[in-house]
DNA sequence: AAGTGGTCTAGACCACAAC
DNA sequence: TTGTGGTCTAGACCACTTC
């Protein structure tokens, strides 16, 4: 079950062995797993690789530890889950929905508004990509996108590309990493433009999302606003509790 | 600067150490830190121990590492940035407005709707709090909020305490651990009802939020709804990439 | 060839929980 | 007292990047 000849590392078996034993049952929700010390004799190899193995599925919430006690396995999760950050095509296939993009304009700007060169932090450059799109599922419209693309980033990308995913884009052909995105959802009453392209009746309902995408390394690539027919979609997320930095102080 | 007597561990003064250097300018986006064996030797500890410590700040966006190059710093968050999951009350106060609540109801409930049975885990009690606030703003109200509670959890929950947070009785109260929430967020006309409550013109949008609390055992203790006014909320929030499982075998 | 992060070992002592 | 997870050591070899 754990080969050490393989090129996965030991602690990605070991995470493998655990969500596999529990997916089939071995384990069940509130049980005790075996210890640290327990794992590491059984596959003969040492203590500090089974906890990478487990820090990995704890932080995944998938077990909990408690002190001077055990290792636990949770309470799975219900229901649909958004695991990180996907693309508009991809999120909707999660919900069995088949996507499909109209470009409506795709162009570069050169003097855009000072708060989308703030977003994208390329004040030195003041130009940028901007790109329209109406987003469908299943062959109806649902949502009106605008994203403004760092222009430094983005010089190669032709119009064939605008009809996917942008951030298959940056993973394929950049080979860049996309790291974390900060999101702003709002409610609001559908604007005319915005409600003809939805086909929706004015005074209805939309949710707005907007979201800045960063690399690994910090940078932000794209800023866009979305406005999603508030009848056809909601926005689910899971939130973990990440604790602030601990007031304890050295005692010495 | 590392103090090997403390009573902090060590992952956490360097982590401390490094943050601070960024912090006061030492080192800036983009720069390299010194290597982990740099370290490891100028704090004379192990190298594992540096690389704890390096590994909190990746997870947290504040180094990224580039393999046979170095470790560098993140290009710092812009704006205001959720941090896990906070209360009502803490929410406001980071937005500078000064939080107050009013309890409309509090009661127990014998024989809830199934779908709040199946949030909070108890079809086998069929016994649970509901708990309904308006929620103020500097005076001016701004959510309607809905909450059905774990009986078993708070059957010693009292009136005084459904005025504060219960974010805050889980913590200090039950001792228990708040681990993650899945929330789900959409966009809606007012109700009547609510749009009284609310003080705000009938056709008015308002966001509404879903949320399912869970302990770190994966024990849900709370789902609630809430329903914000759209003009005086917005929801913000900061994904992460967490990765799916790779798709690697074995070569042996 | 030299330096980096990625993985791994075989121990150690500690704080905490349960008995 | 025994067993658990939490922290830490002093090495090792690997894959990768840069020169």
């Amino acid at each position: 079950m754990i080969n050490k000849h393989s090129s996965l590392p030991l602690y990605t078996q070991v995470e493998r062995y655990l969500t596999t034993e529990i997916k089939n049952g071995g384990y069940h929700s509130g049980d005790l797993i075996p210890s640290e010390r327990e794992l590491s004799e059984k596959f003969q190899i040492s203590r500090m690789t089974v906890r990478q193995a487990i820090n990995n599925l704890v932080n995944k919430g998938i077990l909990y530890r408690e002190r001077g006690k055990g290792t636990f396995v949770a309470a799975p999760k219900i229901g649909y889950q958004l695991k990180g950050i996907v693309s508009f095509s991809e999120d909707m296939r999660r919900r069995g929905l088949e996507p499909s993009t109209k470009v409506v304009s795709f162009k570069t700007i050169s003097n855009p508004p000072e708060h989308i060169l703030n977003k994208l932090a390329c004040q030195d450059e003041k130009k940028v990509i901007q790109l329209e799109r109406i987003r469908f599922a299943n062959e109806e419209p649902v949502a009106i996108e605008t994203a403004y693309l760092s222009y430094k980033l983005f010089a190669n990308l032709s119009e064939e590309d605008t009809g996917g995913s942008i951030y298959d884009f940056v993973r394929k052909e950049l080979k860049l990493e996309i790291h974390r995105a900060e999101q702003q959802i709002e409610a609001a009453i559908v604007g005319e433009k915005d409600g003809f392209l939805l086909d929706i009746s004015p005074g209805s309902p939309v949710l707005i999302v907007n979201r800045t995408t960063y690399l690994s390394n910090g940078v932000p690539f794209e800023t866009v606003k979305t406005v999603f027919r508030a009848d056809r979609y909601h926005f689910s997320i899971e939130m973990k509790n990440e604790q602030e930095d601990d007031h304890v102080f050295s005692r010495d």
